[in-house]
DNA sequence: TTGAAGACTGAACACTGTTTATCTCGACCA
DNA sequence: TGGTCGAGATAAACAGTGTTCAGTCTTCAA
């Protein structure tokens, strides 16, 4: 009886026209500007359609924030491969990272920017690929430490999201054209990049902890419930956010 | 003859207690959430009044980042009193600006993180305020300098782009509670201040430079006509944010 | 053949920023 | 004092937004 999987099928082929069509205007015109409407005359259904498929307009973005952490793994794993020492490697992936906020900048607002957006908790598709990246991040910084590229004392998890916290501000500058024409976006990247390397070689004192154990971490924060266990790409849902809730 | 003083003073009166309205909302809901319905509502006027005294929403919004300009300032140079090296006040300066990020997040979305808002240029009113800031983040990193502080191959200007775009990230992913829950957004931003000045004292040599004649610049820039002189706060006018041009 | 389940739609609700025609009222001049 | 002019405020509308819901229509199993 292969009614079923044809019914699987169809439903996955509308999905996937959705997310193409969101993608397509959300490439085009930023993620802002992609309105359900828009979608929906795209894939020529009535907007109410939509929401057989996505409970809500947020639910499209956070499919495609999947999207995005997948493209910027592929670019981030594809970057380096010509380096010989890790500390390089590391320079190279973290570049690779800035870059990728100026090549996508939609994915890029979408994934770290935006307020409200990806609501990434461990019930989220993606978030095994998300911790996946974060794990092999740190182990490329572990490699360069065991190398002699970084001293001993600097803590491999605080170092990586060190180089993330950094490199989000030049991306943040480049996608917003927040300086002055004339200034070189990419320049201000590297030398921040150059900055960050030269101060963990420098062998500064960290102070940045992360939680090993998130059920504690959860446990003991004082907004638990709301804080969930969002990391790097997510957010915790905030108070009040769905206009249509009350 | 008195009448036209008054008439200026009643104008005022309501300019002002739009803003006041607008940046309670903005203060407590963040800047998303202000609408001209709501500000409307609170200073018991209609709708359309608002538009004899701000020709759109946006100029509410940048009224307010001027506002926001003006209270970092405050803060920053309040910052740093009791350091004896310039060092040490670069270092309280720029944690007072990470600091103003979280204590006032909307304000801070406003001037540095948002799309379209701020349009920041020659002709904007807090433009004088913005250079004189810059300026002083400058000659304070030039204090360093001759201290002996910071290597005299430090370009100030660079350095000064630098910590302002390694603090970004911080603030953008406290704003945004980006961080697993128990994981300490303070400490994050602290390892990544004391990882920039460290990498600055290493002598890293920077590329970045600033275009000293505005002009040139703009007469130089692909998009001259766009990118006016967006500098720091401020971004150029994005190509059809307005929805009613058309 | 019937009934249930699912997909889809049109219309509506409650919003948004902004524009326009209209009206009111105070100030000025004859 | 009376008339006129203009600034300021408004209601209503326009075009858009996300979302919900009652109803229709198709498909499929019993």
């Amino acid at each position: 009886m292969g009614t079923k999987e044809r019914h699987d099928r169809e439903r996955q082929a509308v999905t996937a026209s959705i997310l193409n069509a969101a993608r397509d205007l959300f490439v085009a015109e930023g993620y802002q500007s992609v309105s359900i409407r828009k979608i929906a005359e795209r894939i020529e259904y009535s907007p109410a359609a939509i929401y057989s498929y996505f409970a809500s307009r947020d639910d499209i973005f956070l499919a495609l924030a999947e999207e995005g952490f997948h493209r910027l793994d592929e670019k981030v794993r594809a970057a380096g491969a010509d380096t010989t020492t890790a500390v390089d490697l590391v320079r190279a992936r973290w570049w690779a990272f800035y870059e990728f906020s100026q090549e996508q900048p939609a994915y890029f607002e979408l994934m770290f920017v935006d307020r409200s957006v990806p609501r990434i908790t461990q019930q989220w598709d993606g978030f095994e690929l998300l911790q996946r990246m974060l794990s092999e991040a740190v182990s490329t910084i572990q490699r360069a430490i065991d190398e002699g590229g970084f001293p001993t004392t600097v803590n491999p998890n605080a170092a990586m999201h060190m180089l993330w916290a950094c490199l989000i501000g030049p991306a943040v500058i480049g996608i917003r054209h927040r300086l002055a024409s004339g200034e070189d976006y990419d320049a201000l990247a590297r030398d921040v990049l150059d900055a960050t390397i030269a101060g963990l070689k420098a062998g500064i004192t960290t102070s940045f902890v992360s939680c090993k154990c998130p059920e504690e971490g959860i446990a003991g924060a004082p907004d638990a419930d709301r804080a969930d266990f969002a990391r790097l790409g997510g957010s915790p849902v905030p108070a009040g956010v769905r206009r249509h809730e009350s």
